[in-house]
DNA sequence: TAATAGCCATAAGATTATCTTATGCGACGA
DNA sequence: TCGTCGCATAAGATAATCTTATGGCTATTA
């Protein structure tokens, strides 16, 4: 057939080593395998690529010519499976990561540091977009992985996976009366009845809160104030405006240093589903797989959680 | 085995068409050879080159840095092959031709003028040397071909061909005596007792010459001028000052201007042998046959002319 | 000069790569 | 839910490539 890299490294090898035999030896294939490589390329190039010597062999103009182009190749080639190795490696490569505002401030960068420390030539790329904004650009390949509070999306070429259910927990300030020592444990009616700063109408968690408080036939009583900002609402409480009821996940550090605390609450626990989302298994590529191998590691995903449409199977 | 040319072109012929049956289709093989041949580059790489989605595929970020590679690599392939067939066909190359004096100022000129006409692309050197040098550059590799006057190497990876009978032809001023309307056509005798213009001794020219006379009993009478280059006997042959046995190359310019004539002589011809010095027929690049088929076009070789060394055979 | 060793070419047979036809399986559109 | 499209797989055929054995030519050595 035609012309390939084969032939050439064998010409090369021949040039370099200066003589058949010698090339064969170097490169432990048999010499005649050499002849009739080095043969066929010069019969299909119609051109004497060697001058045969008495004692090994000597390039002609047109070989010198050819040997410069074997040689560009040659360094092509292994560049390129080079490149490969690298992809394969974790050595190179892009992880676009699309993350809901929560997940993307609270939990994503600790993650991703981690990631980061693990294959710092990874080109990383990570943004905060609300779900459908996230789905949309994961069908069309501008992001890798998504975390959503969100409901999944109803595309079946998406997998979507619970990585971890989130705990929403009521918070007040620490010298509040209900965490007195003698104080009793809250129920849910109490905490209802509770002075509460809420997220605007439409916020996903407010309507999570409220739809989980409805089927227990509670409702909020005093909404004192609304605020379009997680930040603010635990600024709010720590300036002792209210109490609100907010994800685990953003108040750790306060926890810590004692701004705010957790009101004990008796009967009741509210959490919501974080999503992983992206493509089905055989189009990942290695980043987005390590990726998905460290969000597993460190949050175990719960098994069936899986939602996918209906199959035939 | 490793990965080839092969492989990379149907790779890039499916990036390119967007899908597997359509390469297929677009450069005639089926299409369970494309799934193979991406298939195996895939194993061999380690990595998914291509999403498959429903209807056709889409790269990779592997695949697409992978694409990069195969097009450059198509590239310089095809630059390659193309160079090659500028060679084969004339269209690039180069022609080292080194001659004796006579043979480089009075008949090269003309016969590379004619080959630069006909390949004008091929990068033309041409060097005057004496018969040692010429040797000695054919060998390793320095010129291309040879032509000389003298005898020829004693070396079997030289071809030596007689290629033209070099006439030596006695010279005089148009109206010296013996050529006027009654005079008799000269002797050898009458001839060697004429002032005699000659090159100096241990030139190659002349023990020719003497060489020849001797095996006839004869030798100069009478030489009265010792010059070491012909132009310079030519001229003074011209200006009268004796007569000259020089070669009739040389001599072309002067006969048709009047400036020289031939003395007719009986009985003796002197003729000196041309050689064409080459590497063996298995070793020349296409700009060198060029040029041996122009020359034999020109000069047709003597059959059975060729000098070789004792063989077994 | 003859013998010897080194090196490339060739032949025959075995092995491996690659292609083709036929068919299966999953995805998409009506 | 059913065809249709498109890739994957299997089996058999073909072509490319390798290896061992051998021959011829060249250069070296005695």
């Amino acid at each position: 057939m035609g012309v390939n890299l084969n032939h050439l490294f064998l010409f090369r090898a021949v040039a370099e080593a200066g003589g058949f035999s010698r090339a064969a030896e170097r490169i432990h294939v048999s010499q005649p395998a050499i002849s009739m490589q080095v043969g066929e390329l010069e019969a299909q190039l119609g051109l004497t690529l060697f001058h045969r010597l008495g004692r090994g062999v000597k390039l002609t103009a047109a070989g010198q010519l050819l040997l410069g182009y074997a040689q560009r190749l040659g360094a092509l080639a292994v560049e390129a499976e080079r490149a490969m190795a690298e992809v394969r490696g974790l050595c190179r490569g892009r992880l676009a990561i699309g993350a809901s505002t929560t997940i993307g401030v609270y939990l994503l960068p600790n993650l991703l540091g981690e990631y980061r420390r693990r294959y710092p030539d990874i080109d990383l790329q990570f943004d905060i977009a609300n779900t459908e904004d996230i789905e949309r650009r994961l069908a069309d390949g501008t992001l890798d992985a998504g975390l959503t509070e969100g409901l999944p999306p109803n595309c079946d070429e998406i997998e979507t996976v619970v990585f971890l259910r989130d705990q929403l927990v009521p918070i007040a300030r620490p010298d509040h009366p209900r965490l007195s020592a003698d104080s009793k444990v809250l129920n849910l009616r109490q905490l209802c009845a509770e002075p509460m700063i809420v997220r605007e109408a439409g916020s996903g968690t407010r309507e999570v809160i409220e739809r989980a408080l409805a089927k227990r036939g509670e409702k909020l009583q005093r909404t004192t104030m609304v605020l379009g900002n997680t930040e603010a609402i635990k600024r709010a409480v720590a300036a002792g405006l209210g109490v609100a009821i907010v994800s685990h996940l953003t108040i750790q550090t306060e926890l810590v240093s004692g701004q705010l605390a957790i009101l004990p609450l008796r009967g009741f626990e509210l959490t919501r589903p974080l999503h992983r989302l992206c493509w089905r298994n055989r189009d990942r590529d290695p980043a987005t797989l390590a990726f998905l191998a460290l969000l597993d590691q460190r949050y175990p995903p719960e098994v069936g959680s899986e939602r996918r449409l209906t199959h035939k199977s």
